[in-house]
DNA sequence: GACATTACTTACATTTCTTATAGTACCGCA
DNA sequence: TGCGGTACTATAAGAAATGTAAGTAATGTC
């Protein structure tokens, strides 16, 4: 999670493929190793950026913060800073965010159904 | 895609969190550049190797042999072999794979409605 | 004045994913 | 004998994602 490379074949790829199929676009935000289970405890409402790593328990601060950041600039999450010491800051979903409800939720059914293997 | 280390955090955090979170663990079987794509033409019927290729202009042989080997040994799709020369591979989709199309539906429907940012 | 708390940031290391390039076996056909 | 087509494999290198460790600001409490 550093700057991408826009001169890479990677890239123009990922941005092709984003901008021809939907389904990957959104595969592509939802992607990464946390964003998709930040999802899943927002839609339950929202929650402080310690609570998160409470629930995450071997995510660092280092990926949570960034997830969030990525999560925030796609306009899937919200996020509220109060002006207090020591600082609160609260996360929740977007209207757009609570669109995914539907898709996690397929993922979920898809998953618990063939887990087994 | 080369062998993964089984001893990494990256590798601990991955498979855990994919044991407790069935939507997390079907994400990262449809997850990578690749996989998705290739599903989604394939829920369209099967096709040879070569058609997949040309399906996807970009996308190194490379590539497509280590998505569909994944997605195989996941039982998400089906390889056959004629011995033929040249020879010819077809590639379909199980049953499992074909219970993917809710969720890639629902990628689809949320991608379509918010992919304008 | 030292210390704790919260939500970060920064610099750097490691791991994983993707691309690039070349090469293989097979056989029929010219 | 050499060429073409298919579906790969091997090796290396490059890019991206993730992890580690340390540090920061502000302020109220001891």
């Amino acid at each position: 999670m550093s700057k991408i490379k826009e001169t890479s074949t990677n890239f123009a790829n990922k941005t092709a493929l984003s901008d021809e199929c939907p389904e990957v676009y959104t595969a592509n935000l939802i992607g990464g190793q946390w964003a998709l289970v930040i999802c899943s405890w927002l839609l339950q409402g929202k929650l402080r950026f310690s609570e998160l790593k409470k629930l995450l328990p071997n995510i660092t601060e280092r990926m949570l913060t960034l997830q969030l950041r990525r999560l925030e600039a796609n306009h899937i999450v919200k996020r509220t800073v109060y002006a207090e010491v020591p600082p609160r800051v609260e996360y929740e979903l977007t209207p757009i965010g609570y669109d995914l409800k539907p898709v996690i939720k397929e993922l979920e059914k898809w998953g618990e159904k063939h887990k087994n293997l």
